[in-house]
Parts: C-alpha cells; structure tokens; sequence
DNA sequence: AATGTAATGTTATACTATTACATTACTGGT
DNA sequence: ACCAGTAATGTAATAGTATAACATTACATT
C-alpha cells in the first residue's frame, strides 16, 4: 500500500471514540462533555479531543455548531462531498437537528458565487422555536 | 417619561464606546482586543465589554462572526427589523462583508418556517476565497 | 429627599482551544 | 528483520473566550 493511514480515511482509534460519543449523543457535545465522556477510555487531555475532531470535520463526519461552540455528529452520509451545512436550533428545548436540502444547497452555491466568494463552504444556523415548543 | 434609558434605545456610554471602536474597525474585533482599545477609557473587565455587546447585538448595530468569536458593527441601518444577518469570510485575507440581500433574506424566511421553526433567526457564514485572493 | 431600577465596577472563576515538546506506532523500502 | 520517515498519541502548560456573583453608583419618577 502506497497511502498513510491518514488518506486512506481508516478512523485512528481516539477518532472512533470521539465518533462513537457523538453518534450516542442525541445532541452537539462540547468537547470538554467528550473528554469527560472519554475518561473512562484513557483521554485525559482536550487535545485529544481536538485534534479527533479537527480530522472527523474534515471527513464531514462530525458538524461544528458554531453558536454553542458544540459538535454533532453528521446525519447523513455524503456530508462530505457537500459544501453546505445548515442546522435549525431550538431556542426553548435547544433541540439540534441538521438539516439536508439539495435546493437550498444549491441556492446558497449560487450565491455564494454571485457575492464574489470561490470554493464556498457555507453553514447556516436557523435559531427559533421548534414546532413542539412552539405548540404549548 | 414613563420609559427606562433601555427602552428608549439610548445608547449608554460603555455601549457607545464599544460601538465606536467596532465602527472604527474594518473587521471584526474580539471581545478582549476591544477591552484592550478602551482601557484608556476606563475598561478595566471583559463584563464591561460583554454586557455592552449584548445590547448592541441586540438592538442589531453589532453582529457576532461565530465562527471567529469576533463582532463587527452592522453594515446596514435595518438589521433591528430583519430576521437574518449573512456574511462572505474570505479564508485567505480573512476579510468579512456583510451580505444585505432582501432576496436571499425572503428566502431563507420561507425555508425556516418550511423546517418547522417559529420566529426564525437565521445566520449565515460563506467562507471561501474572495475575489481579490482567488484572482492572484 | 426617598425609592426603585438600570447601569456600572470588580473579583473570581468557568469554559474553550492551542502551543510546544516528548514519545509511540505504523509504513514503506531495503 | 532492520531502518528511516511520518502519522498518531501523550502530556503539561498556557492562551483565549465568557459568565457568575456581588458591591456600588447613577439616574428617573414620585
């Protein structure tokens, strides 16, 4: 084999725990609840975390949600040949979910272009009330 | 007057200190470089400048760059009435613009509320290359 | 002047993220 | 099997961002 481990996108170790917790969760986790998550496993540094992350982000594996400086990880499975992510949060319950929409993609792409941008990567956060909260 | 100093929408003087420094900025300033420029003036604690920021995000003169832990004062005048703030973040020169675009704004309305979410408020981030960045 | 509320000041602390450097593990080539 | 190079990991220290808690001051209305 002539790739590292690196290119051939196998998960290393920590980057399947730090997968692992994620996908248990049923919302984003900051990385500090990760590693406390993780101690039981032998983490003991955040930068464990992080550098676990940083990869799993790469791969569109895991989602940052920038507002709440929190991860989560991804729902679908081509995140990572997208250039979108877009996410709706609740204000109320603080329900995370991600949203996947090839039109709104494709319309912020076009945007994008049209503000000048090349190569965008864009991710929107839609704050408000869930229906749930909205209807009680 | 029957009305506060905060509901009249008077700027206090911390507020419009802080306002100023950002107005003078051409990019976004984070919390502690703006504590740092207005020590001169009395800042002594980060407080000063978070509770400043706040009212300013809230009244729409200031935004917050999420994805930068960074704020910058609203390009525009009507930011207070609108449900949505855009910005191109360029990943070379890290030059951020606001977007102002009542097309893209109607649109982003309909799909929140499409998502199921109620009273949305929705952020955008574009990151890319600027023209000038992608053109040398 | 007295009262209530908004704004401010101040200290301490919590939370988030990165730098720097040492060590270990794996890969590919001989 | 050995060696050299590189990726991954471990660890400690530190930098950067944000809030809690409580004391004080300033201002508006009565």
């Amino acid at each position: 084999m002539t790739q590292s481990l690196n290119t051939k996108n196998a998960l290393t170790k920590n980057q399947q725990l730090v997968l692992t917790i994620l996908n248990k969760a049923d919302m984003p986790l900051s990385a500090y609840s990760i590693l406390d998550g993780l101690r039981e496993f032998g983490f003991k540094a955040p930068l464990q975390v992080y550098r676990a992350l940083d990869r799993l982000i790469e791969l569109g594996k895991v989602h940052r949600i920038e507002s709440m400086n929190a991860f989560i990880a991804c729902e679908h499975s081509l995140c990572q040949v997208s250039d979108m992510t877009a996410f709706t949060i609740c204000e109320k319950c603080e329900k995370v979910s991600e949203v996947k929409d090839k039109e709104l993609s494709d319309y912020m792409h076009l945007r994008a272009v049209k503000f000048g941008l090349h190569a965008p990567k864009t991710n929107i956060e839609f704050h408000g009330l869930c229906s749930d909260c909205s209807n009680r």
